[in-house]
Parts: C-alpha cells; structure tokens; sequence
DNA sequence: CACGATAATGAGAGCGAGTATCAACTGGCA
DNA sequence: TGCCAGTTGATACTCGCTCTCATTATCGTG
C-alpha cells in the first residue's frame, strides 16, 4: 500500500468508507476494504481490469456488484466513459474538488486541480444557466480532452 | 423540418456536412442527409431510439455506421454517456460552444451556454494543468449533473 | 447514356461490458 | 452453538453496438 486518497492516511479513509457502507446498511468486508485499498492505491481513477490485475484474488462479478454498493454509499463515482470500460474513483468528500484529462487516443484519465477562483466562477454560471433551464444542479464535471503525454 | 443547427439554415448546414465529408473521402448519400436533417431538427444531443422514431426508414445498423462517418468527418460528436445509449450533436464548428445539463435520473441531456468570460479563464486555468501534466489539450467538456424539471 | 469501379446499405450474426441468478458461505448476535 | 441477513462467486444472460456479406446505390469515364 503506496498511495493513498487525497490527504487521508489509510486508516481515516477506510474509517470514512465504513461509516459510510455502515449508513447505507451494508458491511464493510474484506474484499470491498480490498477494492478501496486497490482504488486508493491508483491514486487515480481505475477500470474492472486495473482492479483485477492489482487484485486477482477478487472476482469480476463481485467488483462490479461492491462498485455499484461503493456508489450507492457515496464512496465511489462511476466516470461516464467512451472507452470500452466505465472508470471509479472517489467520491468528492474523499477526494478534493478535482478535474479530468482525458486521453483520446488511449482513453486514460488522469486528475488535476484548477484555481478556486475559476471554480466558482464556472460554478455561478452554471447555476445561472441551469436556473433558466428549469434545472437542479447538484455537481458540475470539467473533463479536457486531449492527448496524454504517451500519445502525443 | 423545423429546427436548425446553431444560426444556419439547412442548406448550408448540408453543404458544410457535405463538404467535411467529402474532404474524409466519403459520399453525402440521402441516408446521411436524413439522418443529419433528424439531428438538425431534434436541436439537442439525441440518442439511436430518438433517430430511428423520428426516422423509422433509417436502419439502426445503417445510423451507427453513419454516425461513426459523421465523427471520423468532424461532423458529429459523441458524448460519453453512463445511461444505456450513446449520445450524438454536431461537433463545434457545425454547432457553436456550449456545455450540458445532464440529468442523473433519467439521462437527458440539454445544451446551454456561459459567458465567453468565463469561458476563457477555464480555458487557461485547464492549458495551465495540462501543461503541468505533459498533455496536449484539444478541447473541453463542461457538464452539470443534477436533475431536469421534469425528474426534480 | 451505358458501364464499370467503388462506396453504401440493411438484415442478421456476433461481441463483450456489465447485470441477474442462486446455491454456498460468512460474520454478527443471542 | 445455531440462527439469519448479508455477501460471495461461477455462470447464464442482457443488450448496446459492431461486424459480415450479399445486394444496391452513386460517381467517374468513355
């Protein structure tokens, strides 16, 4: 275990997704403390396969089925993709306001931060725009997308 | 047909189609016309079901293909999607900049606009990170997830 | 206006990421 | 120890989308 979610030490993390599963009425079990050790380890969002080759000892089905419990909690967020698998990563209160770069070619996604400045600024014109809309706005997604540093 | 892509009318929307197509090597058959005249007039992203009620003469094996002609022309964007179908709008040139509104219980997608402002400092705030980060930005993509008036 | 070369069409088969199923298992609690 | 709700994992299944291929439409040329 080399990586860890935004600030948090390991401990704090699984502290903060086992008071979350346990709100929701699930356990927090080896194999999904497994997963998020896994999902903390990348330090950046991860596929199905990323998971099982970093963790073989878990199966397909039940990655799939705790990524979708993970989400439900508010652990996880499920990335729309237009690559062949969806991403996960953290959810926003256990990783810090963040942003995507997105790799067209390879389909990798990798996460950076932007002013805080700039962040509110898109966040009122938004609520603006989604206002006029008839819209409830709950979180605003900025991906760039482009070629990553191997595809260029 | 009503609606129209951004302020063009439909003829020079259709030589504008025509002649990306033409620079990819490919033919502007009465198909790709009437699946461009469904998207033109549809005036938000649309998915293969809403292609093939407005167009039921339209084969749905035949609209992927095209579909996948219009994006390698330039002509069309595909946007990442976490709900079953894939969603289709003409890319940047044919249609002017702007940003969604995502609806995270049933999917819709709506456009809207922000200030041009605004716009530029996101610009530059994300050329900022991705220089950082070694990659080579193309474009961006702006959404807000939430709930439309119909689902709130 | 034919004619030939080539691209496009459409119905159906095929693919594969993700989901549902269900019997076996686990862990908390009395 | 035994009960029981939640969990697991192998497998079957779903379904959006792509591939295949014989047929058809389109364009350039003589």
């Amino acid at each position: 275990m080399t990586g860890e979610a935004a600030d948090y030490p390991d401990t704090d993390l699984h502290d903060g997704v086992g008071m979350r599963l346990a709100q929701s009425g699930y356990r927090y079990t080896s194999g999904r403390r497994r997963l998020v050790d896994v999902i903390a380890a990348a330090g950046q969002p991860v596929t199905l396969p990323d998971i099982v080759v970093a963790a073989p000892e878990l199966a397909p089905s039940s990655v799939y089925r705790n990524l979708d419990v993970l989400e439900r909690s508010g652990v996880v967020d499920r990335l729309a993709s237009s690559g062949d698998y969806a991403y996960f990563e953290f959810a926003e209160p256990l990783l810090s306001h963040h942003h995507h770069l997105i790799c067209i070619d390879c389909g990798a996604i990798e996460d950076v931060r932007i002013d805080d400045d700039v962040e509110e600024l898109v966040d009122q014109s938004l609520a603006e725009a989604a206002d006029r809309a008839g819209f409830t706005p709950l979180r605003h997604n900025l991906d760039l997308h482009g070629y990553c540093a191997r595809c260029a």
